[in-house]
DNA sequence: GACCTGCTGCGGATTG
């Protein structure tokens, strides 16, 4: 029998170049993820995944062997595209990359909104080696220097996309793969190879499938198996005790005492709280560091979210990473990325949204390896065990931490990302796009870059011929005698328009002003009144004036304190998560990482739920003439069945885990009856789902036919509504 | 009551 040759030594592929700053920075060794990473770019042709923690060294793992195989490339041409999805995780990785190839004749470019004209120049003139973009950039070279594309690309070898999942399930993953298939027509030679890296992914086939829609059984994916770590962690749960009518009153005071428990868990040391809202962050931080100085602590709460300026976000971001031990009280923007050093707990005020958000913060803690990770929970419970309506009675928060808790660590699950596939609104900008691109292009010749190349591949030609009548009608294009499309008087409008690179909506915004020094913003919904008090970037401020012509809100110091109103909008929740609720409020398993409290809340609703009807899906009659359709299941499926029961004539009202109608049991029953055994088409659906499902950028373009074909692909999901429908007793 | 992300080109005048 012949003997398999054994697996060459990694570090030997690398070129002498790359080995020697290897040397440099005294590497003892390679990770694992690494050695598999050099064996399979200087291998094969392979397109791959790499996942492993953040700081797990993926990086790295793409990075050298491909500046190994581009080392004596001559310039002429970029020959790797870093795709990134914040400016700043771009700059982060710019300063590493560059320092990789200190002994490389391999130049670094970068480009995003906030880099310079020279360094523009230098990436035209004198293309070569790597370059670093962001998706919108990628759009506006493709737009705006179209005839650079080819010299500039022409030779490009290789696309690594950092932070995978981020694109995977949304809007952006498509305009990704669709300027990425735009650009690969200026690529003269092979295909580019994709490579992809990642922290978590709850399916790796469909981020196969993204990399190489063709042929997503020859991507290779290469995981990190890491050690699995020591998990410290704690639920802890807060109950409002004031009266009912006080309901405000009473959150804040639970505020209060999560505030006084956080200075005491994160009091000298560096830590990260997620907080649900940006209000809470705001409010939090201002509580906690008031209990601090009361108590004689430094305070040393600081604040990161969205709203907050550049400025501040990075005076907050270099605290992190000083010597000093901050807490960052923060919104998703620190989940992912940029490396803010080393944090000993992670909290987590509110409920986690799902399984995979959760993991991905948790991975913030325990980077070293003698540290284990350690998680804190608080959760708000404002139920109330005495309310009239039932669903209030329900511990719905602590209940969704428990359930996201026991699938990521007792299953292992995590939320399979699932891309919008007939995202009509990014069609229709890729279509302008397109255009402005090439000056015309005739509708077959867009039909195959968008919907056969490029990632609408679940758009028929059909579709796509309305959507391009649709656009017609609103003067987004025009056809020329020829035939080709052109832009029209409203697709020039949008072309222009600032927005125009980005397919995701940003709202209108107020900036908040102090010295001339620019806070954030505040949506122009919320904008405060003069005089009024407000907390900002954890500090506290009373407005002076409000200018509604430079949409400038002027602010100065102040005693007074009040929570900002940012207006959200709710996100999404996997039916796994509300059905893992149900499972929790019947049968409660061993629950050793909550407190007391929290348990004998969970204990004393289960015989509750009984009571009330809501320990399983059923019917519960709340009165003659309403009755409750008690569901336990995820967003997606109650927006389908509240769109069919609304269809079906009844009078609906969305409960979270039920939803409430105007009807008796016996009328409901019926109306099930109808429903399950001839269902609906899905346009009847879509069309009642129309007021309540999400409006995106380009929505208005489109015919109210088309909308509800979006809606009745991206939106709904028909067949397990019925499923459910048909096990309701 | 619910998060985040991004972003002209060009020509002409002026200055060192």
């Amino acid at each position: 029998m012949p003997e398999e040759a054994p697996a060459p030594n990694a570090f030997d592929l690398l070129a002498p170049g790359v080995q020697r700053r290897l040397w440099d920075m005294k590497w003892t060794e390679l990770r694992p993820i690494q050695a598999d990473a050099i064996r399979a770019v200087l291998g094969s042709r392979d397109d791959l995944v790499l996942m492993a923690e953040t700081a797990g060294g993926k990086t790295e793992a793409a990075f050298l062997p491909l500046l190994s195989q581009i080392a004596d490339e001559a310039l002429g041409s970029v020959r790797v595209v870093y795709v990134g999805p914040l400016k700043a995780l771009i700059n982060d990785q710019f300063s590493r990359i560059e320092d990789l190839c200190k002994h490389l004749e391999v130049p670094v470019h970068r480009w995003h909104g906030d880099v310079g004209e020279a360094a523009r120049r230098t990436l035209i003139q004198q293309p070569g080696g790597v370059l670093l973009i962001t998706p919108e950039s990628i759009e506006s070279l493709l737009v705006n220097r179209t005839a650079n594309l080819s010299g500039v690309f022409g030779g490009l070898r290789a696309v690594v996309i950092d932070e995978l999942h981020a694109f995977l399930d949304a809007s952006r993953g498509l305009h990704l793969a669709s300027v990425l298939a735009r650009l690969s027509r200026r690529v003269s030679g092979d295909r580019p190879r994709m490579i992809g890296l990642s922290a978590t992914i709850g399916d790796t086939d469909a981020a196969r499938r993204y990399l190489s829609p063709d042929a997503p059984e020859r991507v290779r994916v290469i995981t990190d198996p890491g050690e699995t770590k020591e998990l410290q962690m704690r639920l802890h749960v807060y109950r409002p005790a004031g009266s009912p009518d006080a309901e405000d009153d009473a959150r804040q005071l639970s505020l209060h005492t999560v505030a006084a428990d956080l200075v005491e868990h994160c009091h000298g040391r560096s830590n990260l709280v997620f907080c649900n809202a940006k209000g809470d962050i705001e409010l939090l931080a201002d509580e906690g560091n008031t209990i601090a100085r009361a108590s004689g602590l430094v305070p040393s709460f600081v604040v990161h979210h969205g709203s907050l300026s550049r400025e501040i976000r990075d005076d907050t971001e270099s605290r992190m990473k000083s010597e000093r031990p901050y807490t960052a009280i923060c919104s998703s923007t620190l989940e992912m990325g940029i490396d803010i050093g080393s944090v000993h707990t992670v909290g987590q005020v509110g409920p986690p949204w799902g399984v995979a958000s959760l993991k991905q913060r948790l991975g913030r803690s325990g980077r070293r390896d003698d540290e284990p990770r350690r998680l804190r929970m608080y959760v708000i419970e404002d139920a109330d065990p005495h309310a009239e309506d039932p669903v209030h009675r329900l511990p719905l928060r602590t209940l969704q931490s428990v359930a996201v808790v026991e699938l990521m660590l007792r299953e292992r699950w995590l939320e399979p990302p699932a891309l919008p596939e007939m995202d009509l609104s990014t069609l229709s900008q890729q279509v302008v796009a397109l255009i402005a691109e090439r000056g015309g292009v005739t509708p077959a010749a867009a039909y195959e870059q968008l919907c056969v190349r490029g990632p609408f591949r679940a758009v028929e030609t059909a579709v796509f011929a309305d959507l391009l009548r649709s656009l017609g009608a609103e003067d987004v294009i025009e056809q020329a005698p020829r035939g080709e499309l052109i832009l029209g008087l409203e697709g020039e409008h949008i072309r222009t328009g600032r927005g125009f690179y980005a397919v995701f909506d940003t709202p209108v915004e107020y900036r908040l002003v102090h010295d001339s020094r620019e806070l954030g913003t505040l949506p122009s919904g919320a904008v405060p009144a003069e005089d009024d008090h407000l907390i900002f970037a954890g500090r506290r401020w009373k407005v002076v004036s409000v200018d509604a012509d430079r949409q400038t809100i002027y602010v100065q110091p102040a005693r007074g304190r009040k929570r900002p109103l940012f207006l959200g909008s709710p996100g999404h929740v996997h039916r796994r998560i509300r059905e893992r609720m149900l499972e929790v409020l019947i049968d409660p398993p061993p629950l050793p990482y909550a407190t007391g409290p929290a348990r004998e809340l969970i204990a004393a609703s289960t015989s509750a739920a009984e009571q009330s009807g809501y320990s399983g899906r059923r019917l519960t009659p709340m009165s003659d003439s309403v009755t409750d359709l008690v569901t336990w299941t995820g967003t997606r499926e109650q927006l389908t069945i509240l769109s069919m029961l609304s269809a079906a004539g009844l009078e609906v009202t969305d409960k979270e885990v039920s939803i409430r109608c105007r009807a008796s049991v016996e009328n409901v029953r019926s109306v099930l009856e109808t429903i399950t055994d001839y269902p609906p088409p899905i346009e009847t659906i879509a069309r009642a789902a129309i007021q309540r499902a999400t409006l995106h950028k380009y929505d208005y373009l489109l015919s109210e036919e088309l909308r509800g074909r979006a809606i009745a692909a991206n939106d709904l999901t028909l067949d397990s509504a019925l499923e459910l429908l048909r096990h309701i007793s």
